[in-house]
DNA sequence: TAAAAATACTCCATAGGTATTTTAT
DNA sequence: ATAAAATACCTATGGAGTATTTTTA
C-alpha cells in the first residue's frame, strides 16, 4: 500500500463516483478503478457496497478507512511541511551559550531580536564558562556561544566567529581612591596598586589583555585576589582591596562605592564574539547569525 | 512522495547506515540510496549532514522528518488494521431495534451475549414499534430489529428474519376471577369476557393471533380497551376491566392482583423474530446473528 | 585495507493511458 | 439512451537489481 492508494481512495469516497474522482485526480478512470481494486485486494476488504449500483455507497469498513486514510495523508503532509520549515530555518530551536558577563551587555538585546524576528524558533539559553562553551560547541550540545574572544579560538579551525561588540576596558576604583578625582587615568599610575581579576579560567582573554596592557605601561600588575562573579569584583574594589580592569559593561552594574574611569591614551578593547561550528549547516543558526550581524555590525 | 519513501527513510535514519537499512528492507543498497535522494530532492531538504562521512548523521530537518514520518506510517498502518477489523466484524457498532415487550424477554440475554462474545462491538439500542423498526431497517438507520412476527414481514423480500423464540400465549386474569381457580382454562369459557389488547399498531401479530384463536374457539372477542404498555394491560386486568391474552414473557412482570393461566389444549405461540436487510453484508451483523442463532436455536 | 555510499547500466513490473464492453439508471 | 464502471490491451516510466567506482575510516 502506498500513499497513492490512500489519496485515490479518498477522492473516490468523497466524490462517490469513479469518473469524477479520476477527473479530480487528473487521470483516467480505468487506472483509478484498478488501483482501488488493488487496494481492496491487498487489505482483503470490500470498501463499496456495490460499485455498479448508483449512487456509490461505502461499507462501514470503507467509512472507517476514509477517516483513517485522511489522517494518514494529513500526517504525511505535515511531515513534509514541518521538515521544510525546519530546513528553511523557520522552525526549531537553537541552543545558545553565554558567559555571565554577557548578561550585562548583549543578552537583553538578543532576546528582543528573537521576539521580533524569530518568533517561531526557540532559544535555549545555557550559562557556561568560555571553556565549557567551546567544549559544548564541539560536542554538538551548543549551536552558538557568546564570550570574550580567547586567542585559542582561532586555533580551532572548525569554529567560526564574528565580533559582536568591541568593548573598551575601563578602570574600576574605590570612590575614595586619590586618582578618582581625575577624569582619565594613565595606566602607569597604577603600577603599585593591587589588582582584582576575574578567575583566569572563566574569562581568559581579559586577564591576557590586562597583563599585556600593563607590560606596555612598564609594570607587572600585582594580583591579590581573583573572583568568579563581576559583582564580587566590584564588591572587593568598593571594600578597598584593590582596583580592577573590566569591560565597559561593568558600568551597567551601578555598584555603590566604586567609580569607573577611562584609561588615558589608547582605548584598548576586549571583543565579544559569537562562535559556532563552521560546518553547522542549520538554517536556523544562519538566520540567527544574519539577524545578529545586521544588528551589531551596522551600528 | 509515497509511503515507500517514508518507510525507507525511517529504516536508514534508524540504522544510520544505508547498507544495513537495505538489508533490513530486503533490498539492495543502490536503489535505497536512490529513493532517499529522490525524497530529498522532492522536499528540497537535506536529511543527512554528510552521507559520505561515518557515522551517518541526521540534520535537524531529518530528525523532524523521522518523527513525523513514523507517525504517518503508524497512522497508515492503523487505517489498515481498523478497516480490516471492521470488515471482519470485530469492531464497530450495530443499531438494534426492540419493542417494549422484548425488554421483558430476550434483551437481558442479548446484553449478556454482547458482553461475553462481542466486547469490541457497540450495540446501540433503539426502542421502536414494529412498524417503525421495519421503516428504519429500510432506511438503513437500523441494522437489526426484534419484534413479534407480523405477517407482512415475509412480503418484504429485502428483509430476512430468524425466529429467536416461540412464546406460548397465556391468559391473564384478575386474581378474583372465578376461572382463576382452574390450572388451565378452555378459551371457549372466555366467550363472554371483555378483552384488553395491546394497541394493534404496536404489536399487530398479537392481535391477529388472538382473533384467530378466538374464532377457532367459536366466538369473536369483545375488546373494551387497548393499551400501549404491557404494564398498563396488566393494571387494567388487575382492576377488573377484563382479561388479556399475552406472550408468556408477561409473567416476568409480577403484577399484583393478576394470575397467569395456560390455555387448555393446543399451546399457540407468537414468534419473536430478529429481522435484518437481506443485502446487509456487514460482518458485524452476521457475527451478531451467528451468536444469537447458536444461543437460541440450540436450546 | 575494508566498509560504505555513489554511479552506471540493465530489466521488468506496473502505473497509467486508450479503446471497448457491460451494466444500471 | 446515457452515464458509469469494468475489461482488455498497450506503453513507458521508474523501482529495483548487478557490477563497479569512489570515498572515508
Amino acid at each position: 500500500m502506498e500513499l497513492r492508494h490512500l489519496r485515490y481512495f479518498i477522492a473516490v469516497a468523497e466524490e462517490l463516483n469513479f469518473s469524477r474522482a479520476a477527473l479530480r485526480l487528473h487521470m483516467a478512470q480505468p487506472p483509478l478503478s484498478k488501483q482501488i481494486q488493488d487496494l481492496e485486494e491487498e487489505l482483503g476488504v470490500q470498501m463499496f457496497v456495490d460499485r455498479r449500483r448508483r449512487p456509490l455507497e461505502l461499507t462501514p469498513a470503507g467509512q472507517v478507512f476514509l477517516e483513517e486514510a485522511r489522517l494518514a495523508v494529513a500526517q504525511a503532509e505535515q511531515a513534509v511541511k514541518l521538515t521544510q520549515r525546519v530546513h528553511q530555518g523557520k522552525l526549531g530551536s537553537l541552543t545558545v551559550g553565554f558567559t555571565s558577563s554577557i548578561a550585562n551587555s548583549v543578552l537583553p538585546d538578543i532576546l528582543r531580536l528573537q521576539r521580533t524576528h524569530l518568533r517561531e524558533i526557540q532559544l535555549v539559553w545555557r550559562e557556561l564558562t568560555t571553556y565549557l562553551q567551546i567544549q559544548a560547541l564541539h560536542s554538538n550540545s551548543l549551536d552558538i556561544g557568546f564570550f570574550h574572544l580567547p586567542p585559542e579560538v582561532v586555533e580551532y579551525s572548525d569554529l567560526s566567529f564574528t565580533t559582536i561588540l568591541a568593548e573598551p576596558l575601563i578602570l574600576v576604583l574605590p570612590e575614595t581612591h586619590p586618582l578618582a578625582v581625575l577624569p582619565e587615568i594613565p595606566l602607569k599610575a597604577l603600577a603599585e596598586e593591587e589588582f582584582v581579576l576575574p578567575i583566569r579560567q572563566l574569562v581568559p582573554s581579559l586577564a591576557d589583555k590586562m597583563y599585556h596592557l600593563c607590560s606596555q605601561a612598564g609594570f607587572i600588575p600585582k594580583v591579590t585576589q581573583e573572583a568568579m562573579l563581576m559583582t564580587t569584583i566590584l564588591g572587593l574594589v568598593a571594600g578597598g582591596v584593590g582596583v580592577a580592569l573590566l569591560p565597559a559593561n561593568a558600568q551597567n552594574l551601578q555598584r555603590k562605592g566604586v567609580v569607573y574611569r577611562c584609561i588615558e591614551g589608547k582605548t584598548e578593547t576586549v571583543e565579544l564574539v559569537a562562535v559556532w561550528r563552521r560546518n553547522n549547516s542549520s538554517q536556523i543558526l544562519h538566520r540567527f547569525l544574519e539577524i545578529i550581524k545586521t544588528c551589531y555590525c551596522s551600528n
